[in-house]
DNA sequence: GAGTGGTCTAGACCACTCA
DNA sequence: GAGTGGTCTAGACCACTCA
């Protein structure tokens, strides 16, 4: 029994509904630091004895942290809490970045290399995250941010565009499933051929 | 009873889960128009019975394409196909777009208006978000492209930017929770000032 | 007041993980 | 083999919408 009692009353005379004040209760503690990255908790049909909830309810509240980056969980091994507050920048619940399947032709050419372990031709002909989850590296929660900036003139040169061209960028920070940081990654485009696409939903 | 009949079957011998098999038939059915924007589904109870399933089972299914955007569903109301597959461009799930809270005191010049019925000082003051949700439109799903380019010179001026200056631009369509498009929007930021951040959640 | 989705319960069986 | 989460059932009561 490895795990922490969470303080955590529910109001059964509230209009919020049970599993959401579960849930907020969660989160607060994920935030404030009292429940820290790595911890696990309980499983679900004792937290939901504890709290005196039933099942679906307890587990109810848990999806909805795990949709929204705070908890992991795994069949037959438990749930965690997965990274901590300074990690959330922005409020939002779940996305799937499929901007890949936008390029048609992709190809990787290496102009310098000096990752460990890893050929230069393993990244031309696989694709990074492949190679990641070939490894058993399973990435879940990304922070990116898109800017744009005029090229210098190696880049210009290196992309083919001309002096000063503007340059989407995109800095991206990847964590695993167990909050360990997997990937840094600083990224430009040009501007005159790239753009990124995105869906939201759920307001 | 002013509702489609799906032809769904469920393979109880499939290891894939019921309420997946039932999603994506439905996903399929939206995808490929058979049900149309604005198709109204039988009640859940009902969909549940002709399918074979358990109420939670056939909720689960819709929760799932509520999730993504493909369904809209209102208490007291029912559930409708909310947008034809144009609209859907990328894979994703869900994303809860908070840049606001980024800005720190937000305020609005108008430098033209045209809008019907929207006085200047409105836009000033209230943010055109909560002018559309105080006349009972409610946002559901929004497509965005966000490239770079340079900015021209009355662009430049109007920005404090010097000349060819790189500037974000972001374009963005806005439909509502009946799926009519409200807002169409063509941003521009400028680079050295203004960024994007997003989590990404749910690989 | 009829119809709808939202929440909640108390169970069941199973697949997966790991010592 | 013990412990975990994943799926599924068959009910219940309620809040909300709309004619």
């Amino acid at each position: 029994m490895n795990h922490v009692v969470l303080p955590i009353q529910v109001d059964r005379n509230s209009p919020v509904p049970l599993y959401f004040q579960v849930a907020q209760h969660l989160e607060h503690m994920i935030e404030s630091g009292e429940l820290a990255t790595g911890t696990r908790l309980e499983n679900e049909i004792g937290l939901a004895d504890r709290l005196g909830l039933s099942r679906p309810t307890m587990r109810r509240a848990i999806e909805y942290l795990v949709d929204r980056g705070l908890l992991v969980r795994k069949r037959g091994v438990g749930t965690q809490v997965l990274h901590p507050k300074v990690q959330r920048q922005i409020e939002l619940t779940s996305l799937y970045d499929d901007l890949a399947k936008t390029r048609r032709n992709p190809h990787t050419r290496v102009l310098s290399s000096n990752l460990l372990r890893l050929t230069a031709e393993d990244l031309e002909v696989q694709g990074l995250y492949n190679l990641l989850r070939a490894n058993g590296i399973n990435l879940r929660i990304a922070k990116q941010s898109i800017g744009a900036r005029a090229a210098t003139a190696a880049e210009a040169r290196a992309l083919g565009e001309t002096k000063a061209a503007p340059l989407l960028t995109m800095v991206r920070a990847a964590y695993d499933d167990q909050g360990r940081a997997v990937e840094h990654g600083d990224h430009i485009y040009r501007a005159s051929r790239y753009s990124f696409d995105l869906t939201l939903t759920g307001w």
